[in-house]
DNA sequence: TTGTAAGCGTTATCAG
DNA sequence: CTGATAACGCTTACAA
């Protein structure tokens, strides 16, 4: 048989005439708005396996209302968190049989021309992540009425929609907690930008841990600076510099145990500087990060690194979309540390 | 006026009747079916623009069959060529009043799913950048003749879809003749995997320009290796520790006064060491990077690198698509060198 | 529980 | 060139 047509998608019609049944008990069938398993439902089923059959989006769209659609607007494709959010909400949309409309601004006014378009074609939700680290243009406050938003991460100060923040001082004192228990006394902390509220807030958090946890610091380790490779390289050239050659042991209160970084770029550029001070991480220095980026994955060794709950995020923002509530909620989920082979192991005790 | 509910969207009956015209000639005015740009035409565009209409896209598709919709469908979400891609490919789509359908699909066979999936719903066209750098399932075969398909990248090794290949090989000739003009004498190269076909053509091409400008380089300066920051750093060590403390000119046999990288993470780790080494980039040696990553803008100096021709394969990707033609047609696009600091200016002139 | 039929908003056809 | 109308494939109210 060597059809030289394609053949047209088959219709509802089709699968109907095939299960000789109507129209309607297929598509109730199909919907699941008719729970009985019995031989009408298996005889439909059959035939819709057999003709291949998809629902026609459009027709469904325009008779129903409903989209089964989900917009996500972010900031740039090659953003770090956006990226790590459409990887996974594209696979659990789709695995519910949904649509992504993807909109992409770099400014909140472009953000904004991108969700008027998306909601003008209808959308059962919308996923926003702000760009600039601000808040959802005020003149979509209206739309709030007519599709349920959810605002990730950004400014938060004022909302009307859903809120979900990632909540970065938790992740400290997980990562504290994690360095405690492997038997590390004393740390440093490479910070974000001086300042940037997030940054400062996270720097106090880090003092508070050290406290907790009854370890060490020195303010001369901690500063804050840039998330570049070179910065992570030069600041950990001045922690282990001067003693590097000294003996590995008892040096708590000379050098720290481990570094953290507020990005894994900074991270890296400090693996670098240690191991080229003859230094073994994890063993002398154990290395966290900030952002799992996949070159987290090609150091080696492998680097430990907090990764925002973009899973969590994607279920949160999916379950309030569905919810129909319409009350403002705020959730606050806590970046996820992800541990790997720059933290391993139990550190040496030096306590003499 | 406080209106407590929100104003269902206009649809082509109001903007027709606020026109005094029938929604056939609204349909063909907006459509562009009649080009004629009377009195008839003024009123419904103003009637259009006053009531903020916009065509319901569900109901155009359903009648029409143009979805206006094009599919990508990438390797994953935070691979940098997919990324930069879709950042280009959204705003040219959604300028010309287009929608993004997305899939990503890690392997051939979720590529494989997501696009049948795509493809069931209907799409104007489909781009796809094949996983783990092979060629478009074979499965697919059939799909080519109901819809479009441009493969982006991958193996390339038999095709009947249309085919965009990213050309290395040129890329390495602008870069030669780029260090070349600024007066660049002796060269080094850290290629990529030792054992993929597209290193070996690059390690090759490399030489021969070499040659073609008559410039210098050692087979010790050149090696093969991981894409990591890590690396660039301790080929820079070797390629520059032993002679940096030698008198800075006349050095073009001794040391490399440019060197290429076949990644920006390789580039930024030698440029950590030159840095470290007390030599200065751009004026002591060049340094060009791959891949114009997010980071190669926040180096200092900033680096030079080649860019993925992302915006001409989204130009020639929508022309193949929309051209209707059906024979395979192969286009070869060479990546753009994205000129920064860390090759700006002429050389120092080392000729005695 | 099932089938019949209306209707979603648009574009295409056809008659005027 | 314009307008009336059918048709796209589906969901759902209503009738059987």
């Amino acid at each position: 048989m060597t059809s030289t047509q394609p053949t047209p998608p088959a219709s509802i019609t089709n699968v109907a005439a095939l299960a000789n049944v109507s129209i309607a008990t297929v598509s109730r069938v199909l919907s699941g708005k008719r729970d009985k398993d019995d031989d009408i439902a298996r005889r439909v089923r059959a035939a819709a396996a057999e003709l291949n059959y998809c629902v026609n989006h459009a027709a469904s769209t325009l008779r129903s209302d409903v989209t089964n659609t989900i917009g996500l607007v972010i900031p740039s494709a090659t953003n770090r968190l956006s990226a790590q959010l459409l990887g996974e909400l594209e696979p659990t949309l789709c695995a519910y049989g949904r649509r992504l409309a993807l909109g992409i601004g770099h400014t909140a006014q472009e953000q904004a021309t991108r969700i008027e378009a998306l909601a003008a074609q209808g959308l059962d939700g919308l996923i926003v992540v702000p760009a600039n680290a601000s808040d959802l243009p005020a003149s979509l406050e209206r739309l709030t009425e007519r599709i349920p938003i959810v605002q990730v991460g950004g400014q938060q100060s004022s909302y009307r929609s859903f809120m979900i923040a990632i909540d970065d001082t938790a992740a400290m004192e997980t990562t504290m907690r994690h360095l405690a228990d492997a038997g590390v006394h004393s740390v440093a902390y490479l910070a974000g930008d001086r300042i940037s509220f997030d940054s400062a807030e996270l720097f106090a958090m880090f003092h508070t841990q050290i406290r907790a946890f009854d370890m060490f610091t020195k303010s001369s380790w901690n500063q804050f600076g840039e998330r570049t490779v070179q910065r992570g390289f030069h600041c950990a050239m001045q922690l282990f510099g001067i003693t590097a050659d000294l003996p590995k042991r008892g040096l708590a209160h000379m050098r720290p145990q481990a570094l953290v970084c507020c990005d894994d770029s900074v991270a890296i550029g400090a693996m670098t500087a240690i191991e080229s001070l003859g230094l073994t991480i994890p063993d002398d220095v154990r290395v966290v990060g900030d952002g799992d980026s996949l070159m987290a994955l090609s150091t080696t060794p492998t680097l430990t690194s907090l990764r925002p709950p973009v899973h969590r995020i994607v279920t949160e923002s999916l379950r309030l979309i569905d919810s129909g509530t319409i009350d403002p909620v705020r959730i606050v989920l806590p970046k996820q540390l992800v541990i790997r082979d720059s933290t391993a192991g139990d550190a040496v005790h030096d306590q003499a």
